[in-house]
DNA sequence: CGCAGTTTTGATTCATCTCAATTTGTGTGG
DNA sequence: CCACACAAATTGAGATGAATCAAAACTGCG
């Protein structure tokens, strides 16, 4: 009987990415069973993360980058006179922390919007185990890659788009990765204040109100405060690709 | 004497990197003299861009990424419609390319703005030696953070400040890095058109061009078309940290 | 139930854009 | 080497989209 008792150095975790119903969105994308399972072994820890408190912050040491398991986060840099700029916001199966590889110091902050929870990826260790599984080195360049072309897709965003443009691609693209997740694609919940949707979009709060209340008035969306249903993706669309004749 | 003879199949280029004087700004920072000859292997092909040239379009099929070893880029996202946004300039030393990864596509142009010369990493390659050598591993993610970490430096300029600070940061960001490379901090020609840094700041070419005529009447700058000379280089960086009372 | 935080909406201001004219610089071919 | 054409930069005047300031309504939490 006593054969059977499970050791105390195999925690339930031991399964962390083998197991998990986000593997075809996250880290593991790309590898065989059996490196599965040696992921298995990188992915160790996972921490919760309560709404409102920090992941990490700028000039934090970095040592990991986390994944996110559950839960919705907002990355942010601040300016000393209080100026906030968002730079993502970040969901289930997305990758947070490698900002901080460079300078091996976090350089923003990553506050939970709601009660969350992250598998921890120790950077050094991913490193080693990305010379052993190269599926895992090249999927985990695709994954910073992406950051970058993510980012590129901001600044196009604040640089050359009007405000009821980029609230339009805002909305489609949280659509677009709700879907990814098998949630709907014309109806949730924001996560994010107003104010936190403007400093991502480079608005202030009072004109991203105003142009949801627009959207509304022109049967594009159905807003009530955080609940939003997408009645006319088509419509959001155009607004994208119509320019000012 | 014939066994003196230098096979063919040793280019002069195989001490690309070796030998190379922007070793310390480039990919084999941190490596040893046996790595670095190892990386020699890796980097054997050279480009020619000329000025106006495309090093590679949005949509080419992603191989290598490139080093600049002289010379000065501009990349770009072209919406429809016709609108640029600039996303960055590289001079010599940085990399270009890593936007591709993540769909094994180039998802930008790269343009020079002045004859040019890179050296090409082919990918497939760069990820196997990653494999063997952990320095070079770790100093490849280190650039692709830094390039991350650069793009929330452009997302704030986009988001949150205004036309001069966005040109007061665009200029010492340029100082900066011409002074990493060993020339003057304080003097240094601009290799792009106002229309081109308005558009990687978010601005109009007037906007642009007024705000450096202000600039020079405020005796912070002396300009002639793209010839610079910072004259109180304190005075811009109190523009950045000064905010409206 | 009341209070703080969030959102909506209105009126006004302001920074930047747009349009337009002029100047300056650059490259090419006779 | 000069003249011409074209691209780039400067400057001005006026238009406009978003910011600011302000007030009211709504929501949710203790």
């Amino acid at each position: 009987m006593h054969a059977q008792v499970v050791p105390l150095s195999v925690p339930a975790l031991r399964e962390a990415c083998s197991q998990c119903n986000l593997r075809e969105l996250c880290l593991p994308v790309g590898l065989s069973e059996n490196e599965l399972d040696q992921l298995d072994q990188l992915v160790h820890l996972r921490k919760k993360i309560h709404r409102g408190q920090h992941l990490y912050r700028g000039g934090d040491a970095f040592e990991a980058i986390y994944a996110i398991k559950t839960g919705f986060f907002k990355t942010d840099v601040l300016l000393e006179d209080g100026r906030e700029q968002v730079t993502g916001f970040q969901m289930a199966g997305e990758i947070l922390g490698m900002d901080g590889i460079g300078s091996e110091k976090h350089t923003c902050n990553a506050v939970a919007l709601e009660d969350s929870e992250v598998c921890v990826i120790p950077f050094t260790e991913l490193e080693e185990y990305s010379r052993e599984i190269s599926a895992l080195q090249h999927h985990f360049h695709k994954v910073m890659s992406r950051e970058i072309v993510r980012d590129h897709g901001v600044m196009m965003l604040l640089g050359i788009m009007r405000a009821e443009e980029r609230l339009a691609a805002f909305l489609l693209n949280l659509s677009q990765r709700f879907t990814a997740r098998g949630y709907s694609p014309t109806e949730f919940n924001l996560r994010m204040t107003r104010n936190e949707i403007g400093s991502y979009l480079g608005l202030k709060l009072e004109t991203v109100s105003r142009a949801f209340s627009r959207f509304q008035e022109e049967g594009l969306i159905t807003v009530h405060q955080k609940h939003i249903q997408i009645r006319d993706a088509a419509g959001l669309k155009k607004l994208l690709s119509d320019r000012r004749v």
